[in-house]
DNA sequence: CTTGACCCTCCAGTGACTGGAGTCTTTATG
DNA sequence: CATAAAGACTCCAGTCACTGGAGGGTCAAG
């Protein structure tokens, strides 16, 4: 199977999956003309990285998490660490967006936005 | 005022300074030493400035916000436009991360996290 | 035999900094 | 006056995870 088709079995771009190889998370074989050729195996991982990236880990955590999948003798805690250190990232991140968007709703809500200069949210944003 | 001086008032790193001066939000004078000497306004444009990037725009929210505030004859409906814009767009962004969030949390509720291989992580990762 | 869809590699750019090397100036101390 | 530390300068490279594009080779259909 080429790279083509290998994309549109796991739902990633072309260049995507290239970039996989150059970083070492798939290595397909190659055929005599040069092109990749991904097999059963190749074609599994590319769709549990895609799926992974899917949930936000980043591709160092993907790539420990592929390991662990093709490592029989992991302990499931060594999973759920980086699964637990991702969710405790994501949940601060809301916590951050979640105060900015407080701020910022409080403020669009202030101001007029009509054809006058007078602004609350300049103001606020020049120190008041 | 010197560029350590400034960085202390304004809260940014000395480094942010000059990746601001060198993308034009700020023009601060030089010495005769080629030193950077920061006034008033400089300083209060770079608080200005701390304070938009805080609230999560972009460079490019920041400038256009930097400009509308030193036009006089803007209208309120542009910065709001710009400022309502962001919001959106961290609405969105706590939505997406919400549902990583529920989803992560389930996975890691299921999953034993012991010395054991299994893991309902993995099984999810790979396709079930 | 040509067209068009693929495939290849390599290089540059994204956003918003950050780190580091190598150099110069200023200030404080012995 | 010499020196050393602090702070300033420029320029280059790296971050993350791709993405776009140039320039070229390969393959199947008509």
């Amino acid at each position: 199977m080429n790279i083509g088709e290998a994309a549109r079995a796991a739902g990633l771009p072309v260049k995507t999956i290239r970039y996989y190889e150059e970083i070492g998370l798939v290595r397909p074989a190659r055929s005599e003309n040069g092109y990749r050729v991904f097999a059963e195996p190749d074609l599994h991982k590319l769709n549990f990285l895609g799926r992974s990236r899917a949930l936000g880990f980043s591709i160092e955590d993907c790539r420990a998490l592929l390991a662990l999948y093709e490592d029989g003798t992991r302990s499931s805690s060594e999973v759920r660490e980086i699964a637990e250190r991702h969710l405790t990232d994501i949940e601060s991140k809301i916590t951050d967006l979640q105060s900015l968007r407080d701020t910022l709703a409080h403020l669009v809500a202030s101001c007029a936005g009509d054809e006058r200069p007078d602004c609350p949210i300049l103001d606020n944003l020049s120190g008041d």
